[in-house]
DNA sequence: ATAATCAACTTAAACGTTTTAGTAGCTTAT
DNA sequence: ATAAGCTACTAAAACGTTTAAGTTGATTAT
């Protein structure tokens, strides 16, 4: 049996609202020897509080829940580390749920989050979006969305990024260099960071009198295989001279598969990604990349979900973020030969 | 005011202990009709259950605690979905803890886990190690530990790889290229594994008639800034030919400052890393190193820790998992002119 | 006709805290 | 001498469940 509150009440002598007010470090009321009484036999006995018990009469779990669709994505590991070090500092626990993308175990984790009655929730959103699904769901508790939206109806504030202008930089980035013939291999268009970096794509391609080639924009999903896979079926099949990457992993992937078909990057094609995760900059030829602070967006977003927990006034809905194109060495000026 | 069982069971004309059996499918005693009525008020009026009052009453949380040392090293985010892979298949929940391999914050982390009453806790313990501190903590669950040792003296459980021989294979596997020379840059002699690698490292030299030079023993920390700063500092004051680096994070820092100072690997200089993250098959030279099967591990820790709790018979107590060296182009044949 | 069995419930205690309102006994003011 | 005001406590309800034990009314067995 574990020692409860009822157990050093006993052996100190007090009630048990005494010793609550000990453990709490609500004091006033209580003289000093008994202060001390009851610290000694806290500590003889072992005593830990039992946060369950506490958070049923509180009616808090100082506890927030934070969703996000890829562990494996440096960018995310990154924000969770963001995430985490304000939870910690604002003397909340972070309950951390991975969904692999997959909207049923989203929904799944949300219900269980509720159920373990969590303050709230950061959540970043799987690819695959579904309104008529996500209407159903209830969610009974402040939410925040970070880096991808969701349909569903409590959200308390949004942190996002500038999608639209880091997609529009990496592509002007491309065309000053020559390239005319893009190639855009961009995730689920059930996402609106999707949909900004298309359109941000498109808009630089209009600004500078470029025809958009339909047949140059693929969409899929956010990781290597996409990337991969994509490059290899395309083969010989494209006169494109250059990439624009929804993200750093789909640019892994291409970057894969174009070594292995003979392809130089930059020489032959130059490539830019999305996200500037850390293994960017580590590889052969480092990765031009639109960065994104992930760690900052992790860190904002669960500091604007406890401050709505805690109704600070003066919060903000909703943070926009500017993003920043880094050029390394995966871009370069388009060969002669390829010049029209 | 959120809704209970309380507001069902009145809505419903009965006992809220009707409403908990049939919340739990305990529905022999039940008759057919009051199970519909029941369910239909219950999504009616959209009802969840509080867990933490269930686990007041149950004992039981279904919540198990994962704490790891560094979530931006890829082996343990690989780890981390394993465990929670398994954990959602048993029907239970991941608290996931991550302590930037600070003792300090594992221990509060461990307190923390406690107070919300996890069931077990499964632990990849931080690199430095404190007996003296770690035997005043009270661990009040079954603990079982994956991939590093810990002093706890709760520990029910152990899995681990063989360190001594995925070392001892890649230091022959060096040796085996003509190097006798060779450099190892390995973590805190605090953890058993780290212990393991340099004893495989030794034991290989040792078996092949080569002496050990202690100078080409480098303890440091398990990344890559670690690799880098030590290879920064070496420059040209070592002869090595090859390096053996306790994990691949370090093998890319080494492999960063090496291309910064000019010098070719594998060509100048031969490289084995340790864990097998997916960087290392990126990477230019792809890295050789020594494969663990992170997902299993972190899988199996937490089916170890689960059983436990589920007292299923036949349990062991402690699994050791056979890791596997994996060549690619990051190590060769030592050149003429180095030649002894 | 009565006892026994059974189906379908309900009652109420328990889990371990926090917190509001109350109280006992002292000190001080008038 | 009494009231008022402190100080340092305590009593007990409440949080939302689960569950062991009990109850009711109908059915079956003797």
């Amino acid at each position: 049996m574990r020692v409860t509150i009822k157990d050093i009440a006993k052996s100190a002598n007090v009630s048990t609202a005494t010793v609550s007010k000990v453990v709490n470090n609500k004091v006033d009321d209580i003289s000093k020897a008994t202060i001390e009484k009851v610290n000694k036999v806290i500590k003889e006995q072992n005593y830990t509080p039992n946060s369950l018990a506490r958070s049923m009469v509180t009616k808090k779990t100082k506890t927030v829940g934070l969703i996000i669709p890829d562990v494996r994505n440096p960018f995310f590991t990154d924000l969770v580390r963001g995430a985490e070090d304000i939870a910690v500092d604002r003397g909340y626990n972070l309950f951390f749920c991975n969904t692999d993308d997959d909207l049923s175990k989203e929904i799944r984790y949300i219900n269980t989050l509720i159920e373990k009655q969590v303050d709230g929730i950061a959540l970043a959103g799987s690819a695959n979006r579904n309104p008529d699904i996500e209407k159903d769901v209830n969610i009974s508790v402040p939410l925040v969305t970070l880096d991808r939206n969701v349909y569903f109806s409590k959200v308390k504030g949004i942190i996002e990024i500038n999608n639209f202008k880091g997609a529009y930089e990496a592509t002007t980035h491309l065309i000053n260099l020559g390239h005319k013939d893009i190639l855009i291999l961009v995730g689920s268009q059930d996402l609106k960071i999707s949909r900004d970096r298309l359109r941000g794509y498109k808009e630089a391609l209009k600004d500078n009198n470029i025809i958009i080639n339909e047949s140059n924009i693929k969409i899929g999903t956010y990781d290597k295989e996409f990337g991969k896979k994509t490059m290899d079926e395309l083969k010989c099949n494209s006169s494109a001279t250059a990439i624009f990457c929804g993200n750093d992993l789909i640019a892994i992937g291409a970057m894969k598969s174009l070594k292995k078909q003979g392809l130089n990057v930059p020489e032959d094609i130059s490539i830019v990604g999305f996200d500037d995760i850390y293994i960017a900059s580590l590889l052969t030829p480092a990765l031009t990349t639109v960065h994104q602070p992930s760690y900052e967006i992790g860190y904002k977003a669960v500091e604007l979900l406890i401050n709505k927990l805690e109704n600070k006034n003066n919060v903000s809905k909703s943070i926009v973020i500017e993003p920043q194109l880094i050029v390394r060495e995966s871009t370069c000026k388009i060969k002669d030969k390829f010049k029209i």
